[in-house]
RNA sequence: CGCGGGGUGGAGCAGUCUGGUAGCUCAUCGGGCUCAUAACCCGAAGGUCGUCGGUUCAAAUCCGGCCCCCGCAACCA
């Protein structure tokens, strides 16, 4: 029986479309993880899944016209869908757990009435905003402008009847557990928390564990017509998924508490204050730590769907290779802040590190042993100084890289392995091989020794970038002629481990060199296609059903007027200010929300259609005497504006009917 | 004064908790080598560490003021 046991888990992501490069940023780092402590020798259980319930969902699946039930197996089961894009990528995930499965919602009902037993879940009202037209409930945050979102209609105050857990019990407790304990890491995210939610204004504020507004969520079994909250439901899957209130599975006795929980840092609060206040108040083991992540920007900018710029992992794996892509994300961005993912860094990773240090020191290192030996080094070896340097880096590399790892810090990790490969290429420097073959009679057993000494530096990187680069190291292992002995973590520590008769054969070119300039324009073409079809290409509003009577039509003065002059309006990157030529001899002034659109130059001396009979309108303090004319429709999701010009042969002042 | 993160050679970042030679990758320039994936190795130039002030023998690092960027305050990792 092994004790040493390690449960770590990924979040249970959120079906709603596509996973994206961020997901499997945070999957591949708990996947390098788990390898790891397994390399250790850890009995490991690693979990991910699918939070699959929620109001999201059900909106998308009607949407789609199929039931909730078919949209996430449509996105979580189906070609594609998750459980292929972590095959694609190579992930050793233990379990896996769909928050639909049945053993999780009669999980989740036992908890819920068990915490509302003990009196943690109370009956209250949740005060909010009704729009009666909609028959919808809102919360005072999610309206615009203080109006229904939906339809722009006034909202009146209304109260529904909802469940709350008793968050504020466990404050003190939960402030105590970030604050004197490495609970949640990294530490910068602990003020962060405990200022904006604990320490704030009214302290920790009950948690609406309920919600009726739907209905694709676990039902409150006792009371009908309630769903449970998303997050009591989602959180809980790290216990359900161990056979906690079920039978489907027993581990939890062996894997309880959790030994890691990585996530990212914008659901940071769920699991850093409500989880540990849910199981204080279960009255479970709390998980030893929380990990939160940082994002992947895109080009610095924040990615997502409406802007367009998601990078999709199944191009990128599809393109580069699932190692190279895996190595890239941890190598590249500190684990605990945010990192900018640009192309350009994608492909220069991949050339420099992988391409340029290692692949090629195993060619060079591979071709070498074939041609001077035939693959198989004689027995006789001779050291000398020049050995010393490479052979202590290499040998207390084991140490270093274990220390980072246990930190979390893959890019530490990563760096101190490069650094004994960027030393074996510079030894092979040093040693001249090449010069040694000349005279293989006088210099054999030298030679010898020094292709020896590269062989191990490349098999003890290996074994440590094993968990990163799964299939590539296996590839570098045959070539190098690694038995199983060569390969453990216990032998990453030795010196001498591989047998010199082992047959050693130049394989195939682990890492390609990338073009860079011709790889840039092509991912660029494939982003901006991808963007394109990923939104309508034209659209225009729908017509208005309501029919306007002649006589209120006519109401509308149209006027042709002429721009005399026109300017940015100062503190404001909308409105542009245009003085004009109306036809009674005293300039108008209007004001316009077009500066996205127009340059003020270009419009002086054009004739445009305006609207006069409006009231006056104050906007930056200053009156607008009517409203221009102008076409409009979205292009690729972008708003489009077209002013309406027409033929300068117009008067000012001619009349529009 | 809502909260948080950031501002370090041309680009991207580490270092800041635990003050004491400013480090890494890329790009640039010069040199070496030819086993290897036009790769590898050596060397050079380039930074008043956003800004002002304070503490100190000593500040990128600690403290305070200011400026600029980004994110969060909704179910986007």
């Amino acid at each position: 029986m092994n004790d040493k046991k390690f449960y770590i888990t990924t979040p249970i992501y959120y079906p709603s479309g596509k996973l994206h490069i961020g997901h499997a940023y945070c999957t591949v780092a708990t996947d390098a993880m788990a390898r790891y402590k397994r390399l250790c020798g850890y009995d490991v259980m690693f979990l991910t899944g699918t939070d699959e319930h929620g109001q999201k969902i059900e909106d998308k699946a009607r949407e789609a016209g199929v039931t909730p039930q078919q949209f996430v197996d449509g996105i979580v089961a189906a070609p594609g869908g998750v459980l292929d894009l972590w095959k694609l990528m190579n992930i050793s995930y233990d379990r896996f757990i769909r928050t639909t499965d049945g053993y999780h919602v009669a999980a989740i009902q036992k908890i819920f009435k068990a915490m509302y037993d003990k009196g943690d879940i109370y009956k209250g009202s949740y005060k909010g905003k009704y729009c009666k037209p909609c028959e919808s409930f809102w919360t005072e945050s999610q309206l615009v402008d203080g109006k229904c979102p939906d339809c722009g209609r006034e909202v009146m105050d209304a109260e529904e009847e909802a469940y709350f857990f008793r968050a504020s019990k466990y404050a003190g407790r939960v402030r105590e557990l970030l604050l004197n304990t490495s609970f949640l890491e990294p530490k910068s995210r602990v003020h962060e928390m405990v200022n904006n939610f604990i320490d704030c204004e009214g302290g920790l504020q009950d948690l609406c564990v309920s919600r009726t507004s739907f209905t694709w969520g676990v039902p409150v079994d006792f009371d009908p017509g309630h769903v449970v909250y998303v997050w009591l439901d989602a959180l809980f899957n790290y216990m359900t998924a161990l056979g906690y209130q079920n039978d489907k599975y027993d581990d939890l006795d062996k894997f309880w508490p959790a030994d890691a929980h990585f996530v990212g840092k914008e659901i940071v609060r769920f699991h850093a204050i409500y989880w540990p206040a849910f199981l204080m108040s279960m009255e479970l083991p709390l998980p030893k730590k929380v990990y939160g992540h940082g994002w992947l920007n895109f080009n610095g900018d924040k990615m997502s769907k409406s802007k367009g710029n998601v990078v999709d992992p199944h191009l990128l794996s599809e393109r580069y290779g699932v190692d190279a892509l895996r190595f890239f994300l941890l190598r590249s961005f500190p684990f605990g802040s945010d990192g900018n993912f640009t192309n350009e860094l994608l492909i220069q990773t991949i050339n420099n590190d992988l391409a340029n240090d290692l692949g090629n020191l195993v060619s060079r290192t591979t071709a070498m042993a074939e041609k001077y030996f035939g693959g198989a080094l004689p027995e006789g070896r001779q050291s000398a100084e020049l050995d010393d340097e490479l052979i202590a880096l290499a040998s207390g590399l084991r140490g270093r890289y274990e220390e980072q790892m246990e930190k979390f810090q893959f890019q530490n990790a990563l760096e101190e392995v490069f650094k004994v490969i960027q030393r074996a290429n510079k030894y092979i420097d040093e040693n001249a091989p090449w010069a040694l073959a000349k005279d293989l009679e006088a210099n054999g057993p030298r030679l010898a020794q020094v292709l020896y000494n590269l062989l191990e530096a490349v098999r003890v990187c290996t074994v440590l970038l094993t968990p990163f680069m799964p299939e590539s190291c296996e590839k570098i292992f045959a070539q190098i002629g690694a038995g199983a002995d060569a390969r453990s973590w216990e032998s990453a520590a030795d010196w001498g481990v591989l047998s010199a008769a082992a047959s050693v054969a130049k394989g195939e070119n682990l890492f390609p060199r990338i073009d860079m300039a011709k790889e840039l324009s092509e991912l660029d073409a494939i982003m901006e296609e991808a963007k394109k079809a990923a939104l309508p290409a034209l659209e225009v509003e729908p017509f208005l059903e309501e029919q306007v009577d002649f006589d209120t039509f006519c109401k509308s003065d149209f006027r042709a007027v002429k721009v005399k002059a026109c300017e940015n309006v100062r503190k404001s990157d909308k409105l542009l200010k245009f003085t004009l030529d109306d036809g009674t001899g005293t300039d108008r002034q209007i004001l316009s929300g077009i500066a996205k659109w127009y340059k003020p130059e270009e419009l002086v001396g054009k004739t445009l259609v305006a609207i006069v009979n409006l009231p006056p309108r104050k906007m930056m303090g200053r009156d607008s005497q009517g409203m221009l004319i102008s076409a409009v429709h979205t292009e690729q999701g972008e708003e489009v504006l077209h002013l309406l010009m027409v033929d300068d042969a117009i008067p000012a002042g001619a009349k529009l009917c």
